[in-house]
DNA sequence: CTGAAAGCGCTTACAG
DNA sequence: CTGAAAGCGCTTACAG
């Protein structure tokens, strides 16, 4: 800059008031500091700016695994938001490598912190509630999307309306004729959420007059695995017959499912359908193409982003609507 | 750190000095200033270090689009290198908003630079001639994978053996007796590439005495949509019978390809052998699953990362090798 | 073994 | 309308 105020023959102050368009400065300084800009290729140093500012205008957004297809599209409407609010986007995955993933988040953690980001966007229970409470100590902002049940004062959130998805994807089933729907649940989920799915599939079945019984409930211990929905829908076909559906956490678990009522000998979904939560690609190409409760996911990063950025302390909470997706794998009850 | 130097009763250089564990500084002194850090939760300022030394250890890293199942693993392989190594990663996505990719690509570049990343790596040719020069004129180290024709010098690459590659898809289908291979092939993907895996195609063809037919090349303009692959599919698919085996650009075409394969009541592979390339989650849960050359995602980003740490000059070049992964949808010629 | 001082590239009252 | 000066939080010769 100090070469810009040379080659313009005026002072760092005013090329500075110039640069960021404040007024007070005549129209032919103002073209002369323009030429020297780009003849120089000046690009501003936002490092200097930023230690001078206090301010970063970055942001973090944390996730437990990029690879997950869940995530990228996620980040994607983080990242739209924040450019075009002008801001940066420092992308950290926990499973980046594989090693001990609470010492990696807290790796990631200081390097945020250590980067002054403005604010912190992630998806889930992936810090410790006093880690959360260190970033807002230290001023920056936190919003966490499917947020746990504990969270410090100060946090946002972005929650998924699964009541009224729950209330979409037994509808549909309901209206298919199924009346005894299988459940494929992973095990702990209620201990990183606030408000599990689960429940809202329980509440949705008994307003429809649907039972929920145990015995038709598949556990997983990971949902990102579809050989892991396989084996719980292998073991719940031991009672094949006694329910004509499905709903399962999510897609991977849901193609598992499919997988292992292929396996069977069974039909899907002439003998069984199957829904699954996401819509993830994968899920638009397997046969049958699978019905599921979609997510929006670039809403949710969009939404989360903009969350952060809101001034006012009335958002504490903002919503996003799940929306079903119609495919092949149901069907009619009894079909067969 | 001034508060770190108060409460540990030393100047800040002393402070700066054990921070970053020179020598010099007396076992005591060192103690007072450790139990400061833990008493204050210091966390250094890497700002105005940056400020100070002129590096920021921040790579950026650009690819055309987030959403698209390929780059997420390449992201993990490059954040994966860096956090072993101490940096930060910048991830820029070109299709972050749906508005004219050339303006966005402006855009992140000059965030980049603006930000003083230490180095970029990118996913092919995202970026001009000029913009890269105007990088290494700031720099800023470059690396490319699938580089582009004409890249300035001292731009480092890392190419894919596709040559090696589709040795081992030609020689797999050669072995299941299949003499006549179509290819569904991308339009103008010369003019994104300094060597195209089509021609290493021919190559591998030519190697073992099979033709290359221009009648059994089915074109898409875009490789990102399985409607494209499917259509240009059903166009070669005139042809039916004079072929017993495809090659497509990626998986996504492959996956369309199947689509059109089934539409006309032909079966895969039974009917026709089906080959991808890049290896993406949803290839392993169509019907029936793809075989496909798998690149190997990860360590491409690893390997792109390290190159721009490298030293010394002679790493111009890295070169990673595919592998292929053979499933469900090839099959013996003519086993129909 | 330790400290005072300069400087990285910016912005912003404060004067003029 | 414009400039001189201080300061953001660090590091690093240079003295002692």
């Amino acid at each position: 800059m100090v070469d810009l105020a040379t080659a313009a023959g005026v002072s760092l102050a005013t090329v500075s008031r110039v640069l960021n368009g404040q007024p007070g400065a005549s129209e032919a300084t103002a073209a002369r500091i323009w030429r020297a800009v780009d003849q120089l290729h000046y690009e501003v140093n936002h490092i200097a700016k930023s230690l001078r500012m206090g301010a970063t205008h970055t942001v973090g957004v944390l996730v437990h695994d990029l690879a997950n297809p869940f995530y990228p599209d996620f980040i994607k409407g983080v990242e739209s938001a924040a450019h075009r609010a002008g801001l940066s986007v420092i992308v950290c995955s926990g499973a980046a490598d594989e090693s001990d993933s609470t010492s990696v988040m807290q790796r990631q953690l200081q390097m945020l912190i250590s980067r002054r980001v403005d604010g912190l966007v992630m998806y889930g229970r992936l810090l410790s509630l006093a880690q959360v409470r260190r970033l807002l100590r230290s001023h920056i902002g936190v919003v966490v999307v499917e947020p746990p049940k504990r969270t410090p004062r100060g946090v946002r959130a972005v929650d998924i309306d699964f009541r009224e998805g729950m209330e979409q994807v037994v509808d549909h089933l309901s209206s298919l004729g199924h009346r005894r729907i299988a459940l494929i649940r992973q095990r702990w989920h209620e201990e990183w959420v606030a408000r599990s799915r689960y429940r809202d599939f329980q509440d949705a079945l008994a307003e429809h007059g649907l039972p929920y019984r145990k015995k038709w409930v598949g556990w997983v211990d990971d949902v990102n695995d579809t050989a892991l929905g396989r084996a719980a829908m292998r073991r719940l076909l031991k009672r094949a017959g006694e329910f004509t559906a499905v709903v399962c956490h999510n897609d991977m678990m849901a193609i598992g499912a499919m997988q292992a009522a292929h396996d069977a000998g069974l039909r899907v979904p002439e003998d069984l359908s199957v829904v699954g939560i996401d819509d993830i690609f994968a899920s638009s190409v397997v046969e049958p193409p699978l019905t599921t409760l979609a997510l929006p996911r670039m809403e949710m990063g969009e939404v989360a982003l903009n969350a952060l950025r809101e001034e006012s302390e009335t958002v504490r909470r903002a919503v996003v609507r799940p929306n079903l997706v119609v495919r092949g794998s149901t069907g009619p009850a009894g079909a067969a």
